[in-house]
Formats: structure tokens, C-alpha cells, sequence
DNA sequence: ATATCACATGTGACTTCTCACATGTTAAGG
DNA sequence: CCTTAACATGTGAGAAGTCACATGTGATAT
């Protein structure tokens, strides 16, 4: 059901299509919810049934963009202010807990692999914070943006002390 | 296929039964991987036609317990060494993203209740930390728990700034 | 013109996950 | 003894997520 709110989330920020939508969860947005092109079809499907979104516009190539209702926007802060599921799925930390099973040199190989892709993340989201401000328009994303880079930064430093 | 390594993975450090296994999930560690009562007796019957896990011991009220296998440790290590995964599902971490859509109070709230979260959980963390030092046996989970406590350092600090 | 590629959505089979319920066994207390 | 609670595993239905493939349309470059 999460995914759910995922879309419609992002419906609210601005109106899109199917296909726009399968481009956000497949870049680096995706590293926080990941989704299927499938399901992103299907629960469209689902959200216009129960009037949560409404098509806005037919474009070319059976193009259709939706825009969330009134009621869509209802929902979605209902389900921002239920109580949150805090469990997690991220696999590096999940290796991380039996790490110790492994030999020192795939370990070291693991939390390199995990400090690289920390490093390559931590980047872009620098850039689009720095773009974002040199823009200057208002930032929906600044909060969230925020929180992944600290938590980034935790993943850096955990990997550079393993790493040694 | 992720759970199925964290169940191999738990029975590497020591020998458990399904309930055992059970239990780890739905406690302390279940914030990492979550796994209903279900899943892990599937699982524990497909490792053991694999012949990744064996049957250690029969106890009392049809209590078995299960072993690695040294197919399991090698299995268990080829998968430690294969590139991870990190797309994460954290439903914290979407709500920040779509936060801006609520108004200030129910921001706050949400900061509010990841900040509470994330004390309790490094208040375990730090606890389970003391204990084994004191203890001092040898501590296959240091790595790990570095790890999540700098995660929800994380967390604690993000949400300071967003109650705010 | 027409070939090619990006755009755009869809279907079906399969695995994993979740929820709810069902069943039998031993330990422990009154 | 006998009730109760914790121990221990299991089944089945349905939802959600994954993988691979299929289909049609419009833009653009040669």
C-alpha cells in the first residue's frame, strides 16, 4: 500500500503520466521506493477507481496524465499522519549484520562497494540541492533531500571505518 | 531471496529452530528485515532441500533445530560477496519526501514520532553495546549495530531539525 | 519515404509477502 | 488432576511485487 502513497505523492506535486512516473522510481528517486513499471500501471488503475486521481489530459501516443483530486489529497495526508511503519528492507545493512561470516578481504570489498555507491549518491544530491537554490523556486524536496544525505553521510562513515 | 540469507545468516552464528528464528525477527532485529512467522518455516523447508541447513537436534513439542551446512556457509558467502542491492524501503524516508504536502503541525508531529522512534531504538542499541563489551565475548554484530546506531543518529539529528 | 528509436501502455505467469486462522504439545500452577 | 499459557509448526487465500515479453504510436534523421 505504500507504493501507493508513493504515486499519489508524487501526483500531487505535479500532474503526470504512466510513463513519467516509471521515470521517477527508476532514477535516483527509486533508490528510496523502488517500482516495477507493471505495478505503477495497475495502481494507477486502482487510484482512478476509487477517485483518488483524475485524468487531466490525453496527449499523443495514448499518452494520459493524471492529476490527484481533492479527495487524493485527503488521503494523502491521512496516510502522512498514521503512525509509520519503521521497519526497513536495505540489503547493504542486512550484510552487514553477518558480515563477520566473511573473510577480511570481502569485507573490506563490501564496505568499499557500499562507500562508492554512498560517495556517487551523496554527489548528485549535493548538485541538485546547490541547483535547487540557484533556481530559487520553492522546494517541496528540501526536507527529504536533507535526510538522505545525512543518512549517506552515515553509510560514508561506517564504510571509511570498516574499510581500515 | 534476501530473507531466505538473513535466516541462513542468523543459523550460521548458531543453531535455531523455526521459532527461534521467529522470534529474532519479530524483535529488535525484525526493524532491519522484517519476516512473518510463515515466511521463515517456508524458508527453512526450501534450505533444507537445498541442503544449505541440516536437521541438528529434535526437541520436545516437535521442536527441530537446524544447522548450517558448509554448502550453507559457502552460499551464505557467495551472496555476502555479490554486488547488494540498494534500493531501500523505509516508510519514514517517503514520508519526508511528501511532507510539504502537510501542513507545519502534522510536519511536526511526524518529525515528532521518528525522533521518539529513533531514541528508543539507539537507547537498545547503546544497551546491547555495554553489555557486550562487558560480557566480552567475541561480537559478531559490532559491525552492524555501528552501523544502525549511525543511522538513526541520523534520524535523531534530521528530526531535531525538522520539529524545529 | 521509411527505418529507427524513444514514447507509452499493457498482459500473464510467477514469486514473495501478508493476514488470519488452525492444530498439537509440554510446562507449570492451583 | 486439570486448566491455562507458552511453545512449536502448519495451511490457505489474497495482495503486492517481479520478470519477461508484447503492442502500438509519433518524431526524426537519412
Amino acid at each position: 500500500m505504500t507504493l501507493k502513497f508513493a504515486i499519489l505523492g508524487l501526483l500531487a506535486e505535479k500532474p503526470m503520466s504512466g510513463f513519467d512516473l516509471v521515470g521517477e522510481f527508476s532514477t535516483a528517486r527509486s533508490v528510496i521506493w523502488p517500482a516495477p513499471q507493471n505495478e505503477v500501471y495497475k495502481i494507477l488503475r486502482a487510484l482512478l477507481a476509487e477517485g483518488a486521481i483524475k485524468v487531466a489530459e490525453r496527449g499523443a501516443r495514448g499518452r494520459v496524465v493524471y492529476a490527484i483530486t481533492p479527495d487524493g489529497q485527503k488521503a494523502l495526508v491521512a496516510w502522512l499522519g498514521e503512525p509509520s511503519d519503521y521497519t526497513m528492507r536495505y540489503e547493504p545493512m542486512l550484510k552487514a549484520v553477518f558480515m563477520r561470516q566473511a573473510p577480511p578481504t570481502l569485507r573490506r570489498k563490501i564496505a568499499k562497494a557500499d562507500l562508492d555507491f554512498a560517495h556517487s549518491q551523496l554527489a548528485a544530491l549535493r548538485k541538485a540541492d546547490t541547483e535547487h537554490k540557484r533556481a530559487g523556486n520553492r522546494d517541496n524536496r528540501q526536507d527529504a533531500r536533507r535526510l538522505v544525505i545525512l543518512f549517506y553521510e552515515a553509510i560514508e562513515k561506517w564504510a571509511k571505518e570498516t574499510v581500515e
